[in-house]
DNA sequence: ACAAAAGTGTTCGCGATACACCCATGT
DNA sequence: ACATGGGTGTATCGCGAACACTTTTGT
């Protein structure tokens, strides 16, 4: 939101075209250079971090909503967005007064305060979305409201506004588990990578390491991969061959699951 | 609800104790006698089945309102349950008017019409919970808005109402997946039970057959449950030896995960 | 020459699978 | 005696895990 009318607007006739009560907060896992980090935004007068989030339009599909949301924040399209829980329990979920303070503080800056009844400040369950991104892609321009942007390493992450902690615990969790189920990479590669690319990938989100050569094994075994004749000249040594995914294959793995390490 | 003056208030006024645009659906399976099944309600004035399900109190915690709308409909209290989806992308979760005209025959009954801004009319999202049972447990009282209910086997589901084949379907895939990574059946067993009647219940679930040695082996080798002395008396033949649950063993099998059968 | 990065094959052990006969009980 | 249900052990195979040396290239 670029001008103060688009907030006034969004605060005084959100309701009608938003969905009270429910929001969406995407947990936005970004990989480079063998780590795994989330995006964090901070609210203008906010100390803590946040989530990047937003509200299900009345005519969207929810889907529909966590795509554009995410778009809105990254200006990323078509990316792996997974839904994984929705929080309804925590104290700041149950609408404490705390809650309509951290708003308050947010719209303060565009002189804008919210009613003790505001639509922004009623009890709010949000469901959380995750996503996987090249974090070089990615194009976070802050705004009225988002004060600052921040990637943060997963293992490293601070204390962030309302019940956040908790949601970017459960959807490291779910990626995790995920993982270990299905192939992930294919938004966080290029379309042709090297067999360290990969292979590093894999070790920051699951945070343990795997052996080369049988990690290697596995995904020619299962097909997922194929081994080009190039290889790329980068910096010195030996130069590593590229690989790409086998789309087939790893639409496959994706349907029906494939256990992919161990 | 079993008086009008409930039914007119929950109608008039709901929206004051209930958060309006989200629903919880209950997708509840009972196992009995190898076969597993779920519980459907019918609304009066309705041809089609469909989940039992409920609103969220404001001043209840999701979890809570989740335990409460189960306990409601089945008179079951400290059950599995587990959220596992949001459902807002289908055709009558984006609010058709269809939606409105079958809200409205349940409530023609009792001789109440929704208007058409009426906050059960609203476009609902709906939270899925899943729920594991013994259904000889089971007490379903129809009230003024539920006329029956029955116990459908999973393989053998109507066209229901609303979205909710769909909801049924994504209950029972979660449910095995789910199977495969944690131990299930501390709710749908007695408390000591016989090996063939947990290979039953395994089979049922998942919908394939296991050597019953290689389960009985899997299921000692983790310590998952524990052999007793007593052996139980049941019709003709060698009456088979009881066992329990590790509680310990279970737990933590709970909380790390365990592969169970494959 | 040496250091750093990347390529490659073999062995071992455990766990998953497959498989068949005996025992007890009731008719 | 026979039919039914339940109990139990062993052999095989495949996959996952562990493991070390060679090749290339830049300095």
């Amino acid at each position: 939101m670029n001008t103060r009318q688009e907030v006034l607007d969004f605060v005084h006739n959100g309701h009608q075209h938003y969905l009270p009560h429910l929001s969406i907060d995407c947990v936005i896992f970004g990989y480079h250079a063998h780590q795994l980090k989330i995006l964090l935004i901070r609210h203008h007068g906010h100390e803590k971090w946040s989530l990047p989030g937003g509200y299900i339009a009345r005519n969207e599909t929810l889907t529909q909503s966590a795509h554009r949301i995410l778009a809105e924040k990254t200006q990323l399209s078509n990316l792996f967005l997974q839904q994984f829980y929705v929080f309804g329990d925590s104290a700041t979920r149950m609408n404490r007064i705390e809650t309509h303070d951290t708003h308050n503080t947010t719209y303060a800056k565009v002189g804008v305060a919210l009613g003790e009844n505001h639509w922004l400040s009623e009890r709010t369950l949000s469901i959380g979305y995750y996503a996987l991104v090249d974090y070089l892609n990615v194009v976070v321009t802050p705004d009225l409201l988002v004060d600052a942007y921040c990637w943060q390493e997963v293992t490293d992450v601070p204390a962030l506004d309302f019940d956040h902690n908790e949601i970017v615990q459960k959807a490291l969790m779910t990626l995790r588990a995920q993982l270990y189920q299905q192939p992930i990479g294919y938004n966080l590669l290029a379309e042709k990578f090297t067999l360290p690319e990969i292979h590093a990938l894999y070790e920051a989100i699951l945070g343990r390491q795997f052996d080369r050569r049988n990690f290697r094994k596995k995904l020619l075994t299962l097909g997922l991969i194929r081994q080009l004749e190039e290889r790329r000249k980068i910096g010195p040594h030996r130069s590593p061959y590229l690989y790409e995914f086998d789309p087939e294959n790893y639409q496959k793995a994706l349907e029906e699951g494939a256990v992919l390490a161990q």
